[in-house]
DNA sequence: TATTGTTATACTCTATAACTATA
DNA sequence: TATAGTTATAGAGTATAACAATA
């Protein structure tokens, strides 16, 4: 079998020592793995996933709160709530301590979405454990979490 | 001093386990450290960067290569490529032994903005060894490469 | 005056479909 | 028929400015 003329091998240079290409390639990868587990399944997209995993866990949150732990600016939020509320997966109950603020909650569906969402991720991360192993998994995360610097509760 | 009413801590609940999630942060931050370091002082985006950085490598790529090594798609990278080109940083010149491809070569002026960029990015990795020791930055760009699995030179 | 949340808007990033020209 | 590159366009993702209501 004759192959083509071997173009010469890609010399990636300075890219190959910076963390933030590795991280950006890393992050299209996993962008890919969420999408068929839980993206195609579930019609969420990741900040949506994210959002949804948070009131599970919280029970209630202000958008003040969720807005600052996702990184996701004010008005933004505004719109990613809208678009789940009308899809009737969480509603927003006006706080009789602060008329200002908020607090927003799962409907049971959105409850039972996001408690399947959250049993999906697990097999996610099994699929990603194919590629690294237990111990490899955890020490990236912690590696990821130095980087990043403390996270904004 | 008296803090105000302390909210109930945030609870991250299956969101700590999964790797893309970590990764996505991490994005997040080292966008940051690269906008500061490079994006602003060159008026380079990282696509763009990146794309300097291989150019400055490899003397001459086809945009075919180009477009894999960075998984960009064709149309956008010819925009890119555009871009560049009207600021006089790279040119295109075509290939004799095929009509239908190109090569993309660095002019003068693109060279030495890219070695400009690329001393600046040592200093970026400065910064972020200022987060991680070098064993562990080593060993983040490691497993990285294993959860993104094999490059496409 | 400061804070919470909203509206309007724009810019970057990425993806797809349809085209051309060469092979 | 298949490949390299282009054009046109649309959808996510993210950011800022200006505003309303409440504190």
């Amino acid at each position: 079998m004759i192959g083509r003329p071997q173009p010469s091998p890609l010399k990636w240079g300075p890219l190959e020592s910076i963390a933030g290409f590795h991280v950006h390639r890393a992050a299209v990868t996993t962008a890919q793995t969420f999408e068929t587990h839980i993206g195609k399944t579930f019609g969420l997209r990741k900040v949506e996933f994210s959002l949804l995993m948070l009131l599970l866990s919280n029970e209630a949150l202000a958008p003040k709160r969720l807005s600052r732990a996702l990184s996701v600016t004010a008005p933004n939020l505004t719109l990613l709530l809208d678009r789940l509320q009308d899809r009737g997966l969480l509603t927003r109950v006006p706080n009789p301590l602060d008329g200002r603020s908020q607090n927003v909650v799962l409907t049971p569906e959105g409850r039972s979405l996001a408690a399947q969402a959250a049993e999906a991720s697990k097999t996610m991360e099994l699929e990603i454990q194919g590629r690294l192993s237990s111990a490899e998994h955890a020490m990236l995360i912690e590696l990821l979490l130095k980087l990043s610097g403390p996270g904004k509760p």
